[in-house]
DNA sequence: CCAAAATTTGCGGAGCGCGCATCTTTTCTG
DNA sequence: CAGAAAAGATGCGCGCTCCGCAAATTTTGG
């Protein structure tokens, strides 16, 4: 049936898998060039050579197919914190994590005018609100992974105890934040040091700045 | 003209604010009581007695409206934060001023049957995507504000310094996660407790639950 | 190579979201 | 208090999205 993450379930799986990701990426890409109302689903659809009534068996909207592959990388990180040595402080391992994900696709490919240009536009697609809420939307179930990741490795139980939850919803926030500041830092900056950083704040209970009596 | 954010500015602002928040909460009863999708338009603004075009110059979905009263109480938060003495600690200011939010509406007129069938409609519209990306949409949006007062309280710069948005996006978890618990806890549990043990752990590091070394 | 199973596709319809022009109601000005 | 101006409510209509359904097409398995 469909536990689709199978190794190689079969050819068929592989190519729905394909067409999936590309319909995905289609998707981005038209949007961050047009802006998201001047791409139809005609036209994603059209690019990948598939029908615009197929389009929809894969994904129900427009911005469900953009935050699909944002979806994705979010979930390898549930991934790889169970891949981590169980030996590893929780926090630690978290971060490890985060930025094991982050670390692949930031070889930034082309740093010439395009990639201004790319950036701009990404900024304008997600500040678009059918966007920002099906992001949002995606962090969540990404979260929950987490969640049952975290469980896993502290012996909690994600249905009873507030806390893998918690661990998970505060390193999701962090992710977010980071990746918000990140994307409107104008001398841009590497992402990597504001990872740890918001993840190393986090774990030490995000203490005021400024403390003034002693 | 006039800055229009007065206290009153007039009749016209009142009679507005009433209709936006019959028109939210028609949205929402109609919604609990029949499901999501067996609620056009047409039926909520009939409602409160407004045509449909009027429904769209309010709120630009069905969900947005639902979301209303819940972005309203978060956006109060903030304010009861800043309202708070600087002299309280931060997180116990945060902890005070959210709760102090939650502690209205808790009274639960009524336990009868349909209380119970009240909570199980809550449950299937929450469970609807479209409110789901909506209501964290909401919280967003009531993170930054919150964001805003935290970073007024502790002297940062929410546009430069994680810190405030890192704190926001915490605190904003935890009563998600808080939320979502009580709201699919069967034996029902109140939910103050919830927030204040969710937000102590938060502000402690969330250190995992049984740490063998010493 | 054929039959079964799964996928893609075209068709059609219910709604939605919204721009635009118009009608009403409230507010402002003298 | 009258008349003008501003702002909201409404009606109309268009373009599009999402989805159910059934036929066509492709893949899988024997």
């Amino acid at each position: 049936m469909d536990n689709g993450q199978d190794e190689r379930a079969g050819l068929r799986e592989r190519k729905k898998q394909r067409t999936r990701i590309e319909l995905s990426w289609a998707a981005i890409r038209l949007s961050v060039e047009r802006g998201l109302e001047n791409v139809r689903v005609e036209d994603i659809a059209a690019e990948v050579g598939v029908s615009p009534r197929t389009f929809n068996n894969y994904f129900s909207s427009k911005a469900e197919a953009i935050v699909s592959r944002h979806l994705d990388r979010a979930r390898l990180i549930a991934a790889e914190l169970r891949a981590r040595p169980a030996s590893e402080p929780l926090w630690e391992a978290i971060a490890n994590a985060v930025t094991a994900r982050f670390a692949l696709g930031q070889e930034t490919g082309g740093h010439d005018a395009n990639h201004e240009q790319w950036v701009a536009g990404l900024r304008l697609m997600l500040a678009e609100p059918v966007v920002q809420g099906e992001f949002l939307r995606a962090g969540a179930a990404a979260e929950a992974e987490l969640a049952a990741a975290i469980a896993e490795r502290t012996g909690t139980d994600p249905e009873r105890d507030l806390y893998p939850r918690l661990v998970a919803g505060a390193a999701g926030a962090a992710t977010t934040v980071v990746i918000d500041h990140w994307m409107r830092a104008d001398p841009p900056v590497p992402v990597m040091p504001l990872l740890r950083d918001a993840l190393r704040q986090i774990a030490a209970g995000l203490p005021p700045p400024t403390p003034p009596p002693s």
